[in-house]
DNA sequence: ATGAAAGCGCTAACAT
DNA sequence: ATGTTAGCGCTTTCAT
């Protein structure tokens, strides 16, 4: 190509990469070379020689659950306006197939790893040695170790919305839905349903606790269990996920309770079909615009750290979209909205 | 690395990729080295050395819909099962984007590209240009050129699946919508349509032609259209998506319409949530599992053809998944299911 | 079976 | 403002 515009291979390169100024006339025959050879460059032979790819990895439990679909989406806007591109890794829940994903984006110089752990301790090794090596920003859930990243909604405030606004409508009493407890989602938001039902005199049973998977299979199950008559019934469902939630729905459907006039039920995320439910799903909106756009400053800024430096831990607003699944409160509060 | 073990450079290369016989001893000093030092080799390098760099790149018009997304988990698994890395890229229904992230796939020299293009005119010169430079095969939604690959399934056939059925089940009229003409999916799914519709001998009139996007926004006044009374109604919607198909559900709860009694509905895809709404949603599953993994084939298959080589296009079967939109058929056929 | 040396395509000193 | 040169980390001849 430098020798089709009668240049070195030096000012090419400059006029390319617009690294260093370049003669008005000699610039625009590089260009016009380039154009006609359909030259654009080779950004492997580039990556090595600067070490640096523009690529992000990402390593998400399920591509299939909506929320990461979202969350993908978010991050793969943030990078194509970056000009970089995204690795989209799936651990399938798998510890040992996150490794080896986690290994292979490493092996490949990825600039930077965002990843949702699957699991909380089963996750920390690969985790950890990652994260020695490269930037690493942990999105949604979180697995600590010292000077980790991470990117997430406020999962207490979370619940201090959903249960708050259960309250002001008159609701006494919940059971709360979630995955099994081996991830941050479901703690954290675990420990904020305790913390605010006490703190609000609602009353909670040990069997209205049921940890199970983030699936609509496990929803209706656990929705089942909660409402087959052998118990007492809570007045209402709070799910640390809408997958679950929607299960929740197909349960009260099945059995005849009757949404929201016999029970309330509230979601986490607010996917796409929280909407389109019947009746729609009340939710907690994540904003994975904002956590992707973070996630990628964040990992620009660990580029340039000092290994011993402490890790930044971003919780950001959640907010609380108000639908048919919950009846009308008696007033409104910050932080809510009616579709 | 090599240093470390005492041995040269090439030694530990040839260990490493089990290229060559390397002595056993020697090659176990070497493994051992890499462990200690946490040597994992630099796919970068390898892949300037090697002109191959096991990365495959992906573009699909938009990753949160639920088809795509399937096929994304699909494809994902198909590479890594080989080692491979996806690049994913969303091209925003927008051929200018489309073209943009073409060009990126190229410029990192990724081994092939798996492509569901946007626009059947307006992605064809930035396709074609593509498809000269590296393997390209188009999955789903097909562009056509000289020596174009794809993959997709039978519509002409899934139509035939649903028509059929419908009429055996006593229908003899038919509505249809879906997306704008200005992709091969909505075209032969039309086509399709009106050729068994005519064969069977069932009514169609041209305002039953309702063409819009594929979402559920789109269907629901596709459906609303259809049903406000205005006009005759159809026995049966068919829907070229189950987006739209959810969308026409809507407008059939709103205004009262009785599914499947007055009303018999089908959709296209067979996403998660055709089994999850209200009545379930009968539709066509695409085999995105088989569609992924001969994609890959047809790329290596590729790697080495002949550009003067006529395209390959593999038509897969379409499956008929039987639910509570349609009635129950008077007797049963090959390629359908009731789940 | 092993080592020495060349080179993949690019960029960043270092000249001029 | 432009050219010359070295080298990123690997694989692959070609020797031995």
């Amino acid at each position: 190509m430098a020798l089709r515009a009668g240049v070195s291979e030096s000012t090419a390169s400059r006029v390319m990469s617009a690294s260093r100024p370049v003669g008005r006339e000699t610039a625009a025959r590089v260009r016009r070379a380039a154009n006609e050879l359909g030259y654009t460059g080779n950004s492997i032979a580039r990556a090595l020689r600067k070490s640096r790819t523009d690529t992000v990895g990402m390593v998400v439990p399920s591509i299939l659950n909506p929320f990461f679909t979202g969350l993908v989406d978010s991050m793969e806007r943030a990078l194509h306006a970056e000009g970089k591109q995204l690795f989209l890794c799936d651990s399938r829940q798998d510890p040992e197939i996150e490794a080896e994903q986690l290994q292979s984006l490493l092996q490949r110089q990825v600039d930077g790893i965002v990843i949702s752990a699957c699991d909380q301790t089963r996750s920390l090794p690969a985790l950890r040695a990652a994260a020695d090596l490269t930037p690493l920003v942990q999105l949604d859930r979180r697995v600590d170790f010292p000077g980790a990243d991470w990117i997430g909604v406020d999962d207490d405030e979370a619940m201090r919305l959903v249960l708050e606004f259960l309250h002001r409508s008159g609701v006494r009493s919940a059971a709360f839905v979630s995955s099994a407890m081996t991830n941050s989602s479901t703690s954290e938001r675990l420990a904020g349903f305790r913390r605010h039902t006490e703190r609000l005199g609602m009353e909670v049973r040990e069997g209205w606790i049921v940890l199970r998977d983030y699936s609509i299979e496990s929803g209706e199950l656990a929705g089942q269990s909660l409402l087959d008559g052998r118990g007492p019934r809570p007045q209402s469902v709070v799910c640390a996920d809408d997958l679950i939630a929607i299960g929740v729905l197909r349960a009260c459907r099945r059995l005849g309770v009757r949404v929201p006039d016999q029970l309330q039920v509230t979601g986490f995320d607010d996917i796409t079909f929280a909407d389109y439910v019947v009746p729609s799903l009340t939710s907690v909106a994540q904003p994975t615009d904002r956590m992707a756009s973070e996630a990628l400053h964040l990992l620009q800024v660990a580029s340039s750290r000092q290994p011993e430096d402490a890790g930044t831990r971003i919780s950001l607003a959640p907010r609380l979209v108000l639908r048919e699944t919950t009846a009308a409160a008696a007033r409104r509060d910050h932080g809510e909205e009616r579709r």
